[in-house]
DNA sequence: AGGACCAATGTAACCGGTTACATTCGCCGT
DNA sequence: ACGGCGAATGTAACCGGTTACATTGGTCCT
C-alpha cells in the first residue's frame, strides 16, 4: 500500500517551496525552467497526483457537472449521456451521473444535488420536469442548468417540437385511411400534462379530432413506454372486436411490442396493421419501423454547448428546438379494411 | 446569488463550536438532546449543507466509486451500468462515470483513474482489457478493483463462460444442418485474444472443427459490434456466388442488421437464413432473434455487491461466473440447401 | 556607487470540514 | 467537604492543495 505523497513531499524532495511546486506543475509562468524541471521530474520520480478534493476545496472551479435521467437503461437516455459526455470530457469536465428511476427520486433531485450545489458547476436535466421553485435554489446559489426536453421556466431548454411530431405521425396514418388509431403511451393518472408523453398526446389527439374523427378512448393504452408494455397493450387491442388498423406508439420501444405482438399472433404488418413509432432508435431501421426521428446526439451536443457557453460566462438567452423527421419505412401502409 | 452558509456560520449562530456542529448534525453521540435540537433548526434555518469536497478531505471514505465501459451508448453497457447505480446509490456510494470509447483512452484509462485513486474507493472495469501491471498502481494504492468481463490478473472478475455460449450457439446452428455458417464480429486486426469477442469467435472455431466442419475464413466478418457493420457484413455475404445459410453474430446488434439485410434482400428469415445473436438484447425478443441470453442486470449486480464487500473488508476470494441460456426463436430453423 | 525594478521564490493564511485532546461542570461516594 | 468520574463541549491541529503578499537577489540605469 503506497503511502500518499504530497505537495510538500515533493517540495522538500525537490528543496523549494510548495508554493513553487504548485505553481511549477500547473505551468504557471514565473517559474525558472531550470527549477520547473527539477520539480517535474521529482514529481514524476514520487508518482506524485495532488489530491482533486484538495485542490477544490481550494479554488471555485470544479470541473464537475451532474446529468440526470430517469433511466440510463434505454437508448434514448444513455445516447445522450455519450453525446454530453463526449463533449464534457473533451472540455475537462467530470460527469457525475443521477438516475432519478422513480417519481420519488425525481421530487428529490434537488436535495440530491444541494449538498453538491457548491461544488458542481451545472446540472443537465434529461425528460425530467421539476417545478420551477425546486430549481430557483439551484439557480440561486450559482449552478448553470439545462434541460433537454420538458420546458423549465428560467432555464434554457433544448427540445424538439414533440406536439407537432405526434400530430405529424398521427397524420400520416390517416393519410394513409386509417381511422381506427389506437395509440401507445398514456399518462399513469390518465393526465395530459406539460410533460413530454403529455404533449405527443395531445398532437394525437389534435389531429384525430381536426380531421373529424373522435378519439376512441379504448384505443388509448398505456404501454408504460417499454416494449412490454407495447406487446402486452397491442396483444389486448388486437383481440378487441373491432381492433384498430394503426398504431401510433409513443416511442420506438413500444412500437416494437406492438410489433412483436403482431408477428406472434399472425397480423401482418403492414396490411393488416400499421405501426409508427417515435425517436428512431436504432433498432428501429433493423425492424424496418416507420417513426419520428429525434436528433439524439444533436440534444445532448447542444445541451452541453449550452452549458459549456455558460460557464464561460456567455450564457444562452433563448431555447433551442432541433428538427424531427418522419422516417417512412416498412411498418406502414395504406388501410385495409 | 446565495452566499456560502459554512460550519462556522452555524456554529456562531447556535452559540456553539464548529465541533459541536459536526457532531450533531451527524448524529454522533454526546451531545445533548436540547443542544442537537438547536443546531438542527439552525442548520435548517440558514439551508446549510456540508461541502462534500472538505468532508472527504478530512475523512478517509470517500463514497465514490468509477464505473469504467468502453461504451454508454450500448445496450449492453447502459444496462450493467443502470444495475450497478442502483446498488451503488442504495449503498450511499456515487458513481463516476469513465467511457473508454477508444483504445486510446483505454490505454489511459489508468492515468486518469490514478489522479482519482487516493479519492475514490474502486473501480469497475466493464469488458476493459487492461494489463495487469496497468492495474497494479490502482491496487497499490488501496483501491478496489473488480472486473465484469475480461479477466484481469488479481482482480476479482465477474463473467459468463463466453467461449462456451458461443459454441452452443454454432452448434445449435449445426444440429439444424446448417454447414455453410458465417461469423460477425471478428477482432480489428485478425487476431484472437483474451478479450470477450476473442473468446466467442474461438468458441466457434472450435465447434465447427469439431463437427468436422473447416473454417472458411471469408465467411468470418468484422461486423464491428455495431448494427450498421452487421448489416454491411451481411449484404456482402448475401450477395457472394455460395452465401451462407446460416449467420452467428457474436452481439444482437449485429443480428439485427444481418436480420435487416435478409428482409431487405428479399431473403426469408429463417427459411433461406437463420440468425443467432448474442446477448439477448431487450430488442431481440421483439424480433424473435434466437440468442444466448446474459445476466446482464445480474453481471452488474455481482459486480456491485463484490466491490461493497471488499470495501466492507470482505473482498470476495474468487472469480464469479454466471449461467448464459440459449433462447431459441424465431430466426432459426433447418437448413434448407 | 546606489536606487529602481522585476523575476523567482518563500511564508502563511485560507478553503470547510473532522477529530484528538483539553476543559468544564454536575453528580456521586466516602 | 472533597477527589473522582464521565458527559458535554470547546480548542486547535490537520487533510492537501491555492494564492495574496512578503522577501530575496540580480540587472540596469543614472
Amino acid at each position: 500500500m503506497i503511502e500518499n505523497v504530497t505537495i510538500r513531499d515533493v517540495a522538500s524532495e525537490a528543496g523549494v517551496s510548495v508554493a513553487t511546486v504548485s505553481r511549477a506543475l500547473r505551468g504557471l509562468p514565473s517559474v525558472a525552467p531550470a527549477t520547473r524541471e527539477r520539480v517535474e521530474a521529482v514529481a514524476a520520480r514520487l508518482a506524485y497526483v495532488p489530491d482533486p478534493y484538495a485542490r477544490r476545496l481550494s479554488t471555485a472551479k470544479n470541473h464537475t457537472i451532474i446529468v440526470a435521467v430517469p433511466y440510463i437503461g434505454q437508448w434514448y437516455y444513455s445516447n445522450i449521456v455519450t453525446s454530453i459526455e463526449a463533449l464534457a470530457t473533451a472540455a475537462g469536465y467530470d460527469i457525475r451521473l443521477y438516475v432519478a428511476s422513480d417519481d420519488l427520486q425525481r421530487k428529490h433531485f434537488v436535495e440530491y444535488v444541494l449538498p453538491h450545489a457548491k461544488r458542481v458547476d451545472g446540472a443537465v436535466l434529461v425528460d425530467l420536469s421539476v417545478d420551477p421553485d425546486q430549481v430557483a435554489p439551484l439557480l440561486m446559489r450559482g449552478m448553470n442548468v439545462i434541460s433537454i426536453g420538458p420546458n423549465v421556466e428560467g432555464v434554457v431548454t433544448i427540445e424538439i417540437d414533440n406536439y407537432s411530431g405526434a400530430r405529424e405521425a398521427t397524420e400520416h396514418l390517416i393519410g394513409l385511411g386509417h381511422s381506427r388509431i389506437a395509440m401507445l403511451g398514456g399518462m399513469p393518472g390518465g393526465r395530459i400534462d406539460m410533460s413530454i408523453p403529455g404533449v405527443r398526446e395531445q398532437g394525437f389527439r389534435d389531429a384525430l379530432e381536426q380531421n373529424g374523427i373522435p378519439v376512441d378512448e379504448d384505443l388509448v393504452r398505456n404501454g408504460n413506454f417499454s416494449i412490454a408494455g407495447g406487446y402486452d397493450a397491442t396483444v389486448d387491442l388486437l383481440a378487441s372486436p373491432l381492433p384498430p388498423t394503426a398504431v401510433f406508439a409513443l416511442s420506438d420501444e413500444m412500437a416494437a411490442g406492438a410489433f412483436q405482438a403482431a408477428r406472434e399472433g399472425g397480423v401482418r404488418v403492414p396490411e393488416d396493421l400499421s405501426i409508427v413509432g417515435f425517436d428512431d432508435h436504432e433498432f428501429a431501421e433493423a425492424i424496418g419501423i416507420t417513426t419520428i426521428r429525434q436528433p439524439v446526439a444533436a440534444l445532448g451536443e447542444a445541451a452541453m454547448q449550452a452549458m459549456l457557453d455558460a460557464l464561460d460566462g456567455r450564457p444562452w438567452t433563448g431555447n433551442l428546438e432541433l428538427d424531427y423527421e418522419l422516417i417512412d419505412r416498412f411498418t406502414t401502409g395504406p388501410a385495409n379494411t
